[in-house]
DNA sequence: TGAAATGTTGGGGCG
DNA sequence: ACGCCCCAACATTTC
């Protein structure tokens, strides 16, 4: 960035936010706020192909953008919050203040990539500077190549390729004092109140116990990550796939929108272990890092395979013979299908905006494998409900489920419920407190009331197909079933 | 980052 | 004493 040789009398910077609502490590920011800048988040809906974003993710960027608001406000700067189309927008401001520059942080999904290009090209051509940064991801997917120097498209050599590259560069301080350029007048659309734009629930406040569950915001980011690295790091290979307890990190919203940054996450679990101070052990961390490198991968298959979201990426599962089933995804989404761990996931999704991941990946499998709908479906549905809904991760972990995806778990691979249940949320914690109707039934039976003795249901309370469904389907005839539609496609390498 | 079916082994009961 | 069966407990393969 030319630094030294800036024109005092040029006009402002301009640093746009996205999905990198935090101060610290934030190039784009730190960039800016060399000089005076505009602070601003667009609220884009307007812009064709752009996927608008989910109701539960509207709640998080309500109470992001007000924390980050404040903290912008507590270092001088100020956040200007604006709605339409982006592309006008930007022109139009920067125009009106005669800024000088503008600086992002990129995103990876086509259409933003799409729009970040345009909007870079007309701000060159109106000569200003138009600078994109890296916040998002610990390496850009165009720089981890294979041997051959093609994607890679398989985890485990992915993440060795992009470890090999060595460390990620330190995370960068946030800035020590911004300074607020001011406002220009008579814009097009000018600055809005954050009420006004209604990213909250209103008729019924869904949002209710997702207040009380969640921080969002740099603040609460940073908190979520000092708590998990002090207390719950330690042994975190075998915790983490434990729903009863709080064995995860819980920053995926966090990441989501860049309260937080991978770099801040690597270089605090780094200095976790190499300091000693942390609880856990260096296989705990390695662990733990592996999941932001899947999250890395996801964004490496986005950007080489932008349809993620929408087309198969294995094309052999074009063919696959999908059910239309209203009643049975409406079973799913809603948490009624018989099956305890099945539904307690779709309504801790429900009411926290968030589901183990653990969960995730039976919650999937029943949609996809038991009731063999499409995985598209169930990708809508998370992307509308997940506070941390993501068009990377989203997307490449249900085509991982399906095994449409990239190095994806093979079709054979069929969760049963009752056992994964068990083997998990061994004593039904986690199931009691997200299916409250069952919570009289004892541990023996919790994962499959369907089982237990008679007495034992009636001193629960639960009459079958009243206060709690039965399974609607049963799980060896599920199992079968979608074994038999994945043997109807084409092997792999036709 | 499965589950179920099938195969193998080894200890104990028992004729 | 010996072989036989049963069946955990684990290992392998198949889906």
């Amino acid at each position: 960035m030319p630094k030294d040789n800036k024109d005092e009398t040029a006009g402002p910077s301009i640093v746009w936010f996205r999905n990198d609502l935090r101060l610290a490590d934030n190039p784009a920011l730190s960039a800016a706020a060399d000089g005076p800048c505009l602070a601003i988040y667009i609220l884009d809906d307007e812009t064709p192909r752009l996927r608008r974003m989910g109701s539960a993710s509207r709640w998080w960027l309500h109470h992001s953008l007000a924390s980050l608001g404040k903290d912008l406000k507590a270092k001088g700067g100020e956040l200007l919050i604006l709605r339409g189309a982006a592309e006008e927008i930007v022109l139009g401001l920067a125009a009106a203040a005669n800024a000088s520059s503008v600086h992002w942080n990129r995103r990876y999904d086509e259409a933003e990539r799409g729009q970040d290009e345009r909007i870079k090209a007309r701000l060159k051509a109106a000569g200003l500077q138009a600078v994109s940064h890296n916040a998002h991801l610990l390496y850009e997917p165009w720089e981890v190549v294979g041997k051959s120097g093609g994607p890679l498209k398989v985890f485990s050599p992915f993440w060795r390729a992009a470890q090999a590259k060595g460390p990620p560069p330190p995370p960068l301080p946030a800035p020590g004092k911004i300074v607020a350029a001011r406002v220009p007048s008579g814009l097009a659309s000018g600055p809005l109140p954050l009420d006004a734009l209604g990213l909250r629930p209103t008729k019924p406040n869904w949002a209710a116990e997702m207040e009380t569950c969640w921080t969002p915001g740099e603040a609460g980011a940073q908190e979520a990550l000092v708590d998990f690295l002090d207390a719950r790091a330690r042994g975190y290979g075998e915790r983490r796939n434990r729903p009863d307890i709080e064995g995860t990190s819980r920053l995926s919203p966090h990441l989501r929108f860049g309260e937080i940054g991978p770099r801040q996450v690597w270089s605090a679990a780094r200095h976790s272990v190499e300091s000693g101070d942390g609880s856990a052990s260096e296989t705990d961390i390695d662990k733990f890092l592996s999941e932001i490198g899947w999250r890395e991968f996801s964004h490496h298959l986005l950007f080489q395979f932008p349809a993620l979201a929408t087309k198969n990426f294995q094309p052999r599962f074009d063919a696959f013979p999908w059910r239309e089933d209203p009643e049975a995804l409406e079973a799913w989404t809603r948490g009624r299908t018989g099956f305890p761990i099945v539904d307690a996931g779709m309504r801790q999704l429900w009411r926290t905006g968030w589901m183990h991941n653990r969960v995730r990946m039976i919650v999937a499998s029943f949609l996809v494998k038991h009731l063999l709908i499409d995985w598209r479906r169930g990708e809508e549905w998370f992307w509308d409900t997940l506070v941390d809904a993501c068009p990377a991760n989203n997307a490449a972990s249900w085509q991982w489920v399906a095994g449409s995806g990239a190095d994806a778990a093979p079709y054979f691979r069929v969760f049963a419920p009752v056992l994964q249940g068990e083997k998990f949320d061994p004593n039904g914690d986690y199931v009691r407190s997200y299916v409250p109707e069952l919570a009289g039934i004892p541990a023996t039976y919790i994962h499959k009331p369907w089982e237990s003795p008679h007495p034992i249901r009636a001193r629960a309370g639960i009459t079958l197909g009243e206060t709690y469904p039965f399974p609607i389907i049963k799980h060896e005839s599920g199992r079968e079933r979608a074994l038999a539609a994945f043997q109807s496609l084409s092997p792999e390498s036709a």
